[in-house]
DNA sequence: CTGGGGAAGGGGCCC
DNA sequence: AGGGCCCCTTCCCCA
C-alpha cells in the first residue's frame, strides 16, 4: 500500500511549519536577513549543510557566495522543489542562483540552472567553484563538528553575538535585523578561539556574564548547583536548554540564537507552549539541543519533564567522533568510531575502537600482522601514567594485548586475544570483545572470589585491608565494585559512550561528566566573580585565585602555586635534564 | 621569540 | 552517582 502523495504532502506540511516558525531548529544568516528552517530537511538536501546543522543552530553564510534573495529562492527550492521566481529571470540571477547553488552542495539545483543558462543560450561566466567549497569565515566541511566556529564571522553576526542586533520584522521564515547601535566590547571571538582568554582574565570574567545576558543567558548568576525545586537532572537538562556553552571546545557560542527572548519567534512560543515534546526528546533532537541549547530554551525551561537524561546517552545517527580522531568529509563522518558505531549501532556494548592507530593496528593483525605493542593513540597518550603502569607498559591499559608481559596465550595457537578473566583465547579482536561482553560483572567478581584474589603477585597493600585483587594488575581494593570498576579500565569494550561525540568511557560518571562539557553545564559558581565550573573541585581551585592561597610549594625553589598541576609542571622544570 | 607561570578544560580512576 | 584527586594539555600573559 502507498499513498500517492505521501512525499509530497509532508513536504508541505513542512514548508507550512517553515513559514509559520513551528519547530524550526536552525537559523541562517545570509546578509542581514535570517531564515529560519528544519535542520532534518536542509541535512536532507545538501552534504555541506548536514555538516553544518550538525551541532549549530545557528550558521552563517558567505554573502559572497550567496545573498539573502538568492537564500530566498534556495530555501523556497528545498522546501518544494520548484524555484519560484525565475520566470523573468536573468542571467544574473541563474548565474548567481548556480554559483550559490555549488556553494551548499544543491547539486540538482546547480544542475536546473545549469540547464537553464544553456536554455537561454547564455554563456556561463562568472565565477564557478567547485562544489561546496566553502567561503571565508566558514568552517570546511572537513573541519570538527563541535569546535568554535565563525571564527572569520562577518560583522553582523559578530553584532548579533553581541546584542547589538537584533529582529525588528518577522516575515515568515525570515527575520530582519536591525542594529540597536549600542558600542559593545564583546566581540564574537571572545567565545570562539580565545574563549579560554575571557575565561582566565578576573576583568573579563564580569564582562563575560555580562555579555552571556546579552545572549539571553545568564550564567553569571551565583545559583547553588540543584535549585530546590530542581533535581540534578532537571537542572542539567534546564541548563542544557538556556546553555549557550561558554565552553569553546563543546559548543559554538554562535549557536546562540539572538531573539531569545524576542517575542517574535513564534517558534520559540510554539515550542514553550506546546506540551508534546516526545519529537523533540528523541535523540536526534537531543543531539541538536545539546548542541545548541539556545533555540529550545523556552521549551525546556523549567525543566523538561518530558526529557529524559538516559535519551541523551543513546546513540544518534552520525555521532560525531572528533575525540577519535575521526574527521567530516563533506559531512560523512569518516573514522574508525563510526565504522565501530554503525557496525555495532543498537548494542549496548560497543566495540570499543579507541583511535584510529589502534583499530588499524587491529584490522593488520586479524589480516594476519603483529600488533606493535606498546602503540597508544594519542589520545591515551594523555592519560595518566598511572593506567600505563598498571597495564604493563606502554599498551594503553588494556588488558588482551596479545605478547603482553603475563599474557602470551600459550596453547592457543593463533589464538593471540586472551581473555584476562577466563584464559580463553581468540583469533581476533572482534571476537575477544564479543567473549569478553558474554562476562557479567558478576561472574567476574565471582571468579576473583573463587580465586581467592590470588592472582596478583606482590600486593602493593595489605592483603587484608584490600582484599580484591586485580588480575591484570597488582592494584588491590577493598570493595569488590571498586575492583569491577578498576577491571573495566583493562577492557577493551568501554561500555559507556557519548551520545554526541561517541567518545567510550569505561565509567558512566565519567561519561556524565563528559557529557557536561557538551551541554554547557557549570553548576559551581564562584561567588566572588561569578564563574562557573563543571566540577565542584574546579571551583574549590578557583577559589584560591580570589584567596590567595598557594598551598603547593616547591621544594627546591620554594616556589608556591595555587594548583597542585602547576607544581607538577614546575617541578619537571627543575627535573628535566635541559 | 621563548620559557615560565597562572588558570582552566578534560579524562582516568579511586573512594 | 557523585566527589575528589591525579595527570595531561592548552591558552594566555609576561618577563
Amino acid at each position: 500500500m502507498e499513498l500517492p502523495n505521501h512525499a509530497k504532502q509532508l513536504l508541505l506540511q513542512l514548508n507550512q511549519q517553515r513559514s509559520k516558525g513551528f519547530f524550526c531548529d536552525v537559523i541562517i544568516v545570509v546578509e542581514n536577513a535570517l531564515f529560519r528552517a528544519h535542520k532534518n530537511i536542509l541535512a536532507a538536501s545538501s552534504m555541506y549543510f548536514k555538516s553544518l546543522v550538525l551541532h549549530d543552530n545557528l550558521i552563517n553564510l558567505d554573502t559572497d557566495m550567496v545573498n539573502a534573495t538568492i537564500f530566498r529562492q534556495i530555501l523556497d527550492f528545498i522546501y518544494t522543489g520548484k524555484l519560484l521566481g525565475t520566470d523573468q529571470a536573468s542571467e544574473q540571477n541563474f548565474n548567481a542562483l548556480l554559483t550559490a547553488a555549488s556553494y551548499l552542495q544543491l547539486h540538482d539545483l546547480a544542475a536546473v540552472c545549469r540547464k537553464k543558462m544553456k536554455r537561454i543560450g547564455k554563456t556561463l561566466h562568472g565565477k564557478l567553484i567547485g562544489p561546496g567549497k566553502p567561503g571565508r569565515g566558514h568552517r570546511l566541511p572537513s573541519a570538527p563538528v563541535i569546535q568554535p566556529r565563525y571564527s572569520g564571522s562577518p560583522e553582523a553576526l559578530q553584532r548579533l553575538q553581541a546584542g547589538e542586533l537584533h529582529q525588528v520584522e518577522v516575515t515568515g521564515d525570515e527575520l530582519y535585523l536591525a542594529s540597536s547601535n549600542k558600542g559593545n566590547p564583546h566581540s564574537l571571538g571572545q567565545n570562539g578561539g580565545t574563549s579560554k582568554s575571557s575565561n582566565t582574565n578576573n576583568s573579563t570574567n564580569s564582562n563575560k556574564g555580562e555579555h552571556e545576558q546579552m545572549l539571553g543567558l545568564d550564567l553569571s548568576k551565583k545559583s547553588p548547583s540543584v535549585p530546590p525545586h530542581m533535581s540534578q537532572e532537571d537542572m542539567q537538562l534546564g541548563e542544557c536548554s538556556q546553555g549557550g556553552s561558554p565552553h569553546p571546545a563543546s559548543v559554538s557560542t554562535t549557536n546562540s540564537a539572538p531573539f531569545d527572548d524576542g517575542a517574535a519567534n513564534p517558534h520559540k512560543a510554539e515550542n514553550s507552549e506546546c506540551p508534546e515534546r516526545s519529537d523533540l526528546a528523541s535523540d536526534a533532537q537531543i543531539l541538536a539541543d545539546t548542541g545548541q541549547p539556545k533555540g529550545f530554551r523556552l521549551a525546556v525551561r523549567g525543566g523538561a519533564p518530558w526529557l529524559k537524561q538516559e535519551k541523551v546517552y543513546g546513540r544518534p545517527e552520525g555521532a560525531n567522533c572528533r575525540d577519535e580522531g575521526a574527521s567530516l568529509l563533506n559531512g560523512v563522518i569518516m573514522g574508525p568510531l563510526v565504522k565501530s558505531l554503525e557496525r555495532d549501532s543498537g548494542r549496548h556494548f560497543e566495540h570499543a575502537v579507541r583511535c584510529k592507530e589502534e583499530e588499524d593496528d587491529e584490522v593488520e593483525e586479524e589480516e594476519g600482522g603483529e600488533e606493535e605493542n606498546g602503540r597508544e593513540c594519542s589520545e591515551d597518550s594523555a592519560q595518566s601514567g598511572e593506567e600505563d603502569a598498571v597495564a604493563g607498559g606502554g599498551g594503553g591499559g588494556h588488558g588482551y594485548r596479545p605478547g603482553q608481559d603475563g599474557f602470551e596465550p600459550a596453547g592457543y595457537g593463533d589464538n593471540l586475544y586472551v581473555c584476562i578473566p577466563c584464559g580463553k583465547g581468540f583469533p581476533s579482536s572482534e571476537q575477544l570483545n564479543a567473549h569478553v561482553e558474554s562476562h557479567t560483572e558478576e561472574e567476574l567478581y565471582l571468579k576473583e572470589e573463587v580465586d581467592g584474589g590470588l592472582a596478583a603477585p606482590n600486593p602493593p597493600y595489605p592483603s587484608d585491608s584490600r582484599p580484591y585483587k586485580c588480575s591484570v594488575c597488582e592494584k588491590s581494593y577493598r570493595d569488590p565494585s571498586t575492583l569491577r570498576q578498576h577491571e573495566k579500565t583493562h577492557w577493551l569494550s568501554r561500555p559507556f559512550p557519548c551520545n554526541i561525540c561517541g567518545k567510550m568511557f569505561t565509567q558512566r560518571g565519567t561519561m556524565t561528566r563528559h557529557m557536561r562539557s557538551h551541554l554547557g553545564l557549570k553548576p559551581f559558581a564562584c561567588e566572588e566573580c561569578g564563574m562557573r565550573f563543571t566540577r565542584q573541585y574546579r571551583l574549590t581551585e578557583h577559589m584560591r585565585v580570589h584567596s590567595g592561597e598557594k598551598p603547593y610549594e616547591c621544594q627546591i625553589c620554594g616556589g608556591k602555586f595555587t594548583q597542585q598541576r602547576n607544581l607538577i609542571s614546575h617541578m619537571r622544570m627543575h627535573t628535566s635534564p635541559t
